[in-house]
RNA sequence: GGGGGCGUAGCUCAGUGGAUAGAGCAGCGGUUUUCUAAACCGUUGGUCGCGGGUUCGAGUCCCGCCGCCCCCGCCA
């Protein structure tokens, strides 16, 4: 018997094919395997039930049979099978199988080979963390940052060709409404000081209030953007100028977290490509003009028909002839299409988009339909708000949100204080490096741990923590077994200390191993949505288990067998918390 | 009016139609001459917003309400 990696998936693909022999099933069945909650089992298979009840047959007699037909096909000291209750499958997995399966799939490489296969050569590109330039980073930015990395990992382990495209808003209302303020201010770019994002901060927000209080400045912010988009040479020279100011302060933040980007490509990188969209979009009547704008109805569809009531046509071109994000969305598309050959698109944005991009998304099908273009699979990951304590969603408008930079440099503080007080005999450079590592983590992950299609309200506190589910916790289990490593004298990397094994026998040792073993499962779980909270949410439950082992059976005993089998269940535990820290991007710690 | 999200322990949140709904924090009580106590163990705490329905089985799916947040023609 085969000691499969992904342990579900197997044992379901073995029920379909017993099922498919049998009289009373066939190759329709669905099994539907799936971990189990350990008390019961380690898998089960739930599929009876409803076969059976649509059939008006006896679920238990039913179960019983397949059981009895699969059962000759499985080694029994690897795992068993019952039926329980009114038709369960239990498969338990033997301490033998978990031994072979952990001695099987040993380092992050053999992890990375098996999930590897789900998006094998797939071009994938992802647009994040895609900010409006021209302003400072605030806590409402850390979502598509840290939500965006983690994706964009995960997609790459499971074997994805991937582009990360950063797809910035430098092309739009703002910048009318930053130059304008510029002009009105007299403002010398050229004399700015290093501070000059905050100015230019500023200029904005009093520039933004204006427009709001009177039409004739909104007009007149709408007009240096339309100049803006024409060429003018003032007002590029300006545009050029604000941007290189506020990629250097973005790029700061892209360091501290580890934003992968390897292609910026803005707005105004499809200046010259928005005429191409207007013309076959026309060519093709997907798009009319409609009050001086150019707009797209989709009438097959309940709220974007022309109908509809009241109407919420896709704008593509505005009145005032200047484009906007739709033009340059849907320009982004076909680019990515014909210049990176993509096969999927993931676009990670708010949640209040998610009208923008069913738009967007509906206009690219039709249009690359009646082009004969292949159209890329479109996906929106949509994330939740960040809210203020009004419970209102965080923007320069309703005050001073928290700056990002400010907010991950009290985390890495705090995080130093309390590393110079836990360990104090570390040098001032590995001090400063846990703090990094723990401090900017537990921001990270603070957010990542969410779900993310829900709102929630910023506080210091939740950011901050660093007990309970926290990237410390799982930081300072993976440092423990580093510790019992180095204590021992053992290189990391060599796995002779494993040979001797002997069988799993404690609580905690199977426990242990059982959550291991189902790494390939909650890959499969999180990677389905892109939902990293999953991930979190396995890496929390696996470091408990790992505590609750490390507290209860010591490692480092004079037993050979029982101290082999200790370390397998260490050092696969090391890999696997390692691994997924990094998919999240956590930086792992040897000590703290 | 239409659409989306949220509503689960005092607080913050998990929960793939499956077996007795779980964590953390807060509270209470323990554990260290032994591999890092940033830890572990125990314990208190529930009308899963309300009402129907589907189902062998509903926190989960459907319908109707209630409450909060967001979006709905020239912002992105």
């Amino acid at each position: 018997m085969d000691i499969w990696f992904h342990i579900a998936r197997a044992l379901d693909e073995k029920l379909r094919q017993i099922a498919a022999t049998l009289p009373d099933f066939g190759a329709a069945f669905s099994p539907a395997v799936k971990p189990s909650d350990p008390r019961h089992a380690d898998f089960q298979a739930n599929g009876v039930l409803g076969w059976a009840k649509s059939r008006k047959q006896n679920p238990r007699a039913l179960a019983d049979a397949l059981a009895d037909a699969l059962r000759p096909q499985l080694d029994e000291n690897l795992v068993t099978l019952e039926v329980a209750g009114p038709g369960f499958l239990n498969f338990k997995l033997t301490p033998q199988f978990l031994l072979r399966w952990l001695e099987a799939y040993r380092t992050q490489a053999d992890f990375a080979q098996a999930a590897g296969a789900l998006f094998k050569g797939r071009k994938i590109v992802i647009d994040f963390p895609s900010p409006n330039t021209a302003k400072q980073m605030h806590v409402g930015h850390l979502r598509p940052m840290v939500i965006g990395e983690a994706i964009q990992r995960l997609l790459q382990f499971c074997g994805a060709d991937m582009v990360r495209d950063n797809h910035i808003g430098d092309w739009g209302t703002n910048y009318g409404i930053l130059i304008l303020g510029i002009k009105r201010a007299g403002f010398d770019l050229d004399k700015a000081g290093p501070d000059a994002i905050e100015d230019l901060e500023r200029l904005y927000k009093e520039g933004s209030a204006l427009t709001k209080a009177d039409p004739a400045t909104a007009d007149a912010a709408r007009q240096e953007l339309v100049r803006l988009q024409q060429g003018d040479a003032e007002n590029t020279a300006l545009w050029e100028k604000i941007n290189a100011l506020s990629m250097k302060a973005c790029e700061e933040i892209y360091k501290k977290l580890g934003i992968t980007i390897d292609v910026t490509l803005g707005e105004s990188f499809y200046r010259d490509k928005v005429e191409r969209v207007y013309r076959e979009l026309q060519d093709v009547g997907l798009a009319e003009e409609d009050k001086g704008a150019l707009i797209v109805w989709h009438d097959d569809h309940p709220r974007f028909a022309r109908t509809a009531e009241p109407s919420q046509p896709f704008i593509i071109r505005k009145a005032d002839g200047a484009s906007n994000y739709g033009s340059t969305d849907l320009a982004t598309v076909l680019y990515r299409r014909e210049h990176f050959n993509a096969d999927e698109i993931v676009y990670v944005t708010d949640g209040r988009q998610q009208d923008h991009f069913q738009q967007l998304f509906l206009t690219a099908q039709k249009w690359f339909a009646k082009k004969g273009y292949a159209l890329p699979c479109l996906r929106h990951v949509w994330f939740g708000t960040i809210l203020g304590e009004d419970g209102k969603a965080i923007k320069t408008k309703s005050g001073d949100p928290v700056k990002l930079k400010a907010l991950l440099q009290e985390a890495v503080d705090r995080a130093e204080k309390i590393v110079a007080e836990k360990n104090p005999d570390l040098s001032a450079e590995e001090r400063a490096k846990i703090a990094e590592s723990v401090g900017v983590g537990a921001v990270r992950y603070a957010d990542l741990s969410q779900n993310r299609t829900g709102d929630y309200v910023f506080s210091w506190d939740k950011l901050l923590a660093f007990e309970g589910n926290t990237a410390p916790y799982l930081l300072y289990a993976g440092a423990r077994i580093h510790s019992i490593l180095r204590k021992a004298g053992l290189d990391a990397d060599d796995a002779t200390c494993e040979t001797g094994a002997s069988a799993f026998e404690t609580a905690e040792e199977i426990a242990l191993a059982r959550k291991l073993i189902a790494f390939p499962s909650m890959l499969d779980a999180t990677v389905e949505d892109l939902r990293p909270h999953l991930l979190c949410t396995y890496l929390y439950e696996l470091a408990g288990q790992f505590s609750s082992f490390y507290n209860a059976n010591k490692v480092l005993t004079e037993n050979a067998g029982e101290r082999a089998r200790r370390l397998v269940l260490c050092r696969r535990t090391l890999t696997v918390l390692e691994a997924g820290m990094r998919l999240l991007g956590l930086e792992p710690l040897e000590r703290m």
